[in-house]
DNA sequence: GGGGATCGGAATGGATTCATTAAACTATAA
DNA sequence: TTATAGTTTAATGAATCCATTCCGATCCCC
């Protein structure tokens, strides 16, 4: 805990609120995992105060799940729930790429144009961490061209809510050329303003996604079995 | 503080949540005005720490900002982040629409249809609080059908961040006719499962309401300088 | 007389303490 | 041996306490 008062001033309890966030996103800490507050106080070196403060708002963020009496635990995803965020993804991510073709202006339009570069670039040296973030960084321009502050948050809360899966559908070598292809297809979209073909590229975009993640899910689920 | 334990257990610090909430969404709490833990805690009854981690949700919301080392004050909404708010609610509406005009079973559409009627009613009362219920009432039902537990939550919070303005739309008796039109249009799409007339009936609906919203919002700004 | 510095009050940030509750374990009886 | 009841333990809920910081007012010096 002496990292954090890098440049700027954060409150404990956002810095174990995003502590704790990563760590439900990355799977470190797994779904139906007991938060114990002591426990993360200790683990933290800090008080309980910051913990239950920063459980709050995970909670709120459906990230956790409160049993009265009993405590936080990581919440559980199910398909089920994998789908309603994916089909909410869907509907927002088309509408930020149609505003992005009518809003983007030209210095963005180039930016987002080095971003697909970069993504092709970033697939070729086969480093999942390095696509992962070129392909966020790609999706990051189209949002923040809506200028929209709330589309921005809950497309990000949104997609974050994905990551663990995320990781598993870029490692898929197979799909990188479709991938790239998507991209291309989007920047030109937003290039013409065209805000019909960009929305359904979104969509396509987003039920590729769908089907490798459900791939994902049932080969964990016989893996699972396999160790039964 | 006493009618709490109804029927069920509520941490203190959701009823606190539930009642701020209220209090802002309703206006009773003013956009800029501070909220004080000590105050609150005072008012309320209950100890600080309820109200903090009730105050941690409301931030995450939106509904109250942090400054640091000064305390949480209501959020202030302006123009532009109501047009945010308005933007993503379109497109959300129009996807629960869209889903509903495919799972919507039967039971619901009648439901739905009597909700309607009801709404009918309500507007011949001229009570604006039954009018704004059974409104509610109505898109309730319509979120609900799609079985898309994340979208029912986003749709929620998105339409209550616009309670206060809801009510002087509801106001204007000539809108009534109009709402209700909106409304069996709603009913009829689904119920011909025509997803692109029903979405295009929800923007439409949003739409208005967003053109009376700033109506009333340049109301507001004109008494505020007629008052000075 | 004006500007700056210092002191005081007040509010938040965080820690500790106390009470309540629920779950688990053990012991006893059938 | 199993089931039930009682006890114990551990974790959360809530309140109080201490430290830090910030804003404002007053006072002193230029």
């Amino acid at each position: 805990m002496s990292m954090i008062m890098d440049d700027e001033y954060l409150p404990l309890r956002d810095v174990v609120f995003n502590t704790l966030r990563q760590e439900i996103l990355t799977g470190k800490l797994k779904p139906g995992e007991r938060l114990m507050e002591i426990h993360l106080a200790n683990k933290l070196g800090v008080s309980r105060t910051p913990i239950r403060e920063a459980i709050r708002k995970l909670e709120l963020e459906g990230l956790v799940i409160m049993i009265p009496r009993r405590g936080a635990e990581v919440a559980q995803i199910s398909w089920k729930s994998l789908k309603d965020v994916l089909e909410v993804r869907s509907a927002l991510d088309a509408l930020a790429i149609e505003l992005a073709c009518e809003r983007m202006g030209q210095e963005e339009l180039e930016l987002l144009y080095k971003a697909c570069e970069r993504f092709e670039e970033a697939t070729e040296t086969r480093d999942t961490r390095k696509i992962a973030e070129a392909d966020v960084a790609f999706h990051d321009i189209i949002v923040m061209s809506t200028g929209n502050k709330r589309l921005i948050q809950l497309v990000n809360n949104l997609s974050e809510q994905m990551y663990r899966y995320r990781f598993e559908y870029i490692k898929d070598e197979s799909q990188h050329d479709m991938l790239v292809q998507e991209h291309k297809e989007m920047y030109r979209s937003i290039q013409c303003k065209d805000k019909k073909a960009a929305a359904s590229v979104v969509k396509k975009h987003i039920d590729n996604q769908e089907e490798a993640i459900i791939r994902q899910l049932q080969l964990e689920k016989g893996e699972k079995k396999h160790r039964k």
